[in-house]
DNA sequence: TACAGTGTTTGACGGAGGTCGATCACCATG
DNA sequence: CATGGTGATCGACCTCCGTCAAACACTGTA
């Protein structure tokens, strides 16, 4: 298999403001992402089973890469719960992450988690409510 | 939606033995099947969520239809367990059951739940292990 | 009728995980 | 430095569900 790089964000595609002066914030620290080629279909159905966490991937469905922080979700849990459910999506290779001052910015990893999974996400970006 | 007649086992595509003579097992009486399209997604995530349930499909994908009962699967759990996996696949539209004699032959529902939800059975069943 | 084979149902148990309030850590701004 | 905003972590609670043994139900055969 295609061996990716492990300590690197790889992410965005963003030809974005220059990262040499940003040298990442120290909550970044604690942020461990995984490649969705390194998921079990276990892990990736069990993260998507959940109504809550299935409301959050359709949510960032409908807006740009990195626009929607953590805290701008409609959900009707509590802050904490929220935090541990994009955790899991984080861990599932579901969504990425990045810290943009105080708060957390989201990214769906559309192509890569498609790669893997194909077929998966488009059934939660469809679904109905 | 294309509304299916519900009291018909509307199943297997099979030129069969003359289904005249053959009024309906006592057992069967209590087999209730839910049809792919009738499913949420949150219920055909929920079922292939578990591993056991994962192996039931993966193994059912090797035979033909109709070919293997519920005691001829190589599962580490005891026969009520087992029984409570098929009933759980059988009411997300993943499997159809028929009672032939004594035992229950099982059908993956390729086309209808492929049909439904797009690229998920075929997820498990490219799964390795 | 009796028996063996197959599968379901029931009741109980235990663990995994979703949930919350409280607390803590980090960031920006005044 | 102090404050408010954002998000993570901790600990506890609780529900859901996977699991099993036991008992039951149905089928075919002797």
């Amino acid at each position: 298999m295609n061996v990716r790089p492990a300590s690197n964000t790889e992410s965005s595609s963003l030809p974005d403001k220059p990262v040499g002066r940003r040298p990442v914030s120290q909550r970044a620290r604690g942020l461990s992402h995984t490649h969705p080629a390194d998921v079990s279909l276990h892990d990736a159905l069990a993260a998507l089973a959940d109504p809550v966490r299935r409301a959050i991937v359709r949510e960032l469905g409908h807006v740009p890469d990195w626009s929607k922080a953590c805290g701008t979700f409609d959900l009707a849990v509590s802050k904490a719960t929220r935090s541990h459910h994009f955790a899991v999506l984080r861990q599932a290779g579901v969504i990425e992450q990045r810290d943009e001052g105080p708060r957390r910015l989201n990214r769906l990893r559309r192509t890569e988690f498609d790669a893997a999974f194909p077929g998966l996400l488009a059934l939660v970006l469809s679904e109905s409510s």
